[in-house]
RNA sequence: GGCGCCAUCGUCUAUCGGCUAGGACACGUGGUUCUCAUCCACGUAAGAGGGGUUCGACUCCCCUUGGCGCUACCA
């Protein structure tokens, strides 16, 4: 009854939810930018709407080159699929798709030109010939004496002729917005309700630079209108210029989209999370290894969640719950510890094909032998939080021999005579064993564990010694899974080798 | 400085006035066990402070404090 959102939220009746992410090619795309990315297209299809990609290039001066493919690269790596706008080509040719093109902002120019000058021409705009000079001394002065640093207007009152005969003489302009002096102005947004500020705090704000470029504030607002985007899902600095945008909306009699401003992603002292600590860029995280279904996930999950006591949630369940009404007004740490265990779910828990294509990789350099491969990853899979842990935890695997000296092979007090005793008889038992291609590692189990009991000996002094002698290691898999993955022949090489380390 | 946003365990969060404040990560203890990891069980840990409103406030309002963002011819 009174939830403001039933305002008109989410979606107006017959409404097309059309949304937008739009990031500037300055080099990789942000961590930030994902779950931006992502909320934008679980919006879109939650709602069956379109999810458009637009590149915000406006300012040539931070333009990076192959930002572009990019940008679409690490999207289309974690399945955040635009169905509108630019994209990669096979080839990784950057192409455009949609009739509301085109969606390269810096092919838009002539558009955005003409909407500053109808602005000028309804006079909700203008020419301003002030020099970078003069604007530095102002905020100077400004700052000096205490005042907010904001531009004095004064170039408001220049007439449209003496503008066009400066225009003309080669006089060097950028265009403003003519903002209010008074009253105030609301802004609804879908995570915050009503935010109000007041008109005359508000800078008139630069639209057309002198490169003739325009700035973002005129760019992004008349494309979204041009684009029919319906909700403009974007990180909470926009917020402070959200006032700016509505002004251009009712200037031309717009409808406004309505807003929705994201938390921010902080480091973990809080600060807006940056590149100095830790890593930003979605692919440096998937060159770790990190799989992008668990990245995606975990970014979901930063701000918003779906209320109920599930952790691990498909793209296809984000989807289905997803609320932008629900997203935290709190910007969110980010734990990269909670990635970690995330990522070990997927990799536990995805088909076991999935998981040796996806592995076979780390290892494929080490061995010839694919079988011998497969069964080392399938026995450290437990032990894995990331991919590139795969080095770490099997290059004793396929080592020709193993370095004894790293890890006793004696138990505790044991005396290496009794090690190397127990040794020999284990390699009697191994070598009895019917191998057929591998060995089984319950049959092993059985078979050394009535010995043990036949014997009166002990778990830890049979199978202590046994399971380094094949390891090489203090911490390693279990010793009757690492006769089975090496099978009898490597089994009995590595128990030869200890025991004439013992003698 | 001005404007704006925000505030529950260390971290991510649940709670839409009734709470013995729930879950997850991390951490600790115990179990399984030759080791480590997995797995299972258990545990430590939170409503920034002060005023209201109310029978009742973590939830609503105000103030303070703190954090963050914006304050560009960058986005």
């Amino acid at each position: 009854m009174d939830n403001p959102f039933q305002k008109t939220y989410p979606t107006e009746a017959m409404e097309r939810v059309r949304v937008r992410f739009a990031p500037s090619p300055t080099g990789f795309l942000h961590i930030g930018g994902l779950r931006s990315a992502l909320y934008n297209e679980l919006f879109a299809r939650h709602h069956q709407g379109d999810f458009i990609l637009r590149i915000e290039d406006t300012d040539r001066t931070r333009f990076v080159e192959g930002a572009v493919e990019n940008l679409c690269r690490s999207l289309e790596a974690c399945g955040v699929i635009p169905n509108e706008g630019v994209w990669l080509d096979k080839k990784g040719n950057v192409m455009q798709r949609g009739d509301h093109g085109p969606y390269i902002q810096s092919e838009r120019q002539e558009k955005h030109r003409a909407y500053a000058d109808e602005l000028v021409k309804i006079g909700k705009a203008y020419h301003c010939f002030c020099t970078q000079k003069r604007l530095e001394t102002l905020r100077e002065e400004q700052q000096a004496s205490g005042k907010p640093t904001m531009y004095d207007g004064h170039c408001r009152a220049v007439p449209h002729e003496e503008a066009e005969g400066r225009i003309k003489n080669g006089e060097g302009y950028v265009i403003r917005l003519k903002l209010p002096k008074q009253g105030s102005v609301t802004v609804w947004d879908l995570i915050r309700d009503d935010i109000s500020f007041e008109w005359a705090l508000i800078d008139d704000q630069v639209i057309i630079k002198s490169d003739g470029f325009p700035t973002y504030h005129l760019a992004a607002t008349c494309d979204d209108h041009d684009m029919e985007i319906s909700h403009v899902i974007r990180g909470e600095e926009w917020l402070p210029s959200a006032p700016k945008h509505l002004f251009i909306y009712e200037a031309f009699g717009w409808k406004p989209p309505k807003f929705a401003h994201l938390p921010l992603l902080l480091n973990s002292d809080r600060s807006k999370l940056s590149k100095r600590q830790g890593d930003v860029a979605v692919e440096d995280y998937l060159k770790k290894g990190y799989l992008p279904e668990a990245l995606l996930n975990f970014v979901a999950l930063l701000g918003w969640n779906p209320s109920g006591e599930k952790e691990v949630y498909t793209h296809e369940e984000l989807t289905a719950q997803f609320d932008i009404t629900k997203v935290n007004k709190a910007g969110a740490v980010l734990n990269v510890e909670k990635l970690d265990w995330l990522n070990a779910q997927y990799l536990r828990t995805m088909p076991t094909e999935k998981y040796l294509t996806l592995m076979h990789p780390f290892v494929a350099e080490k061995t010839d032998d694919g079988s011998f491969a497969d069964r080392c990853l399938l026995l450290i899979r437990d032990r894995l939080t990331k991919p590139q842990d795969v080095d770490e935890l099997t290059t004793f695997f396929f080592r020709d021999h193993l370095d004894y000296s790293k890890a006793p092979l004696t138990w505790k007090t044991q005396s290496r005579e009794e090690a190397k005793e127990r040794l020999e008889a284990l390699r009697e038992i191994i070598s009895s064993m019917n191998e057929g291609t591998t060995l089984n590692a319950m049959e092993i189990e059985t078979a050394i564990k009535n010995r043990i009991a036949e014997k009166g000996w002990g778990n830890g002094d049979t199978l202590w010694p046994m399971r380094v002698a094949l390891s090489g290691q203090e911490k390693s898999p279990g010793p009757f899974e690492l006769a089975a993955t090496y099978g009898k022949k490597r089994a009995l090489e590595r128990l030869e080798d200890a025991i004439s380390s013992l003698s």
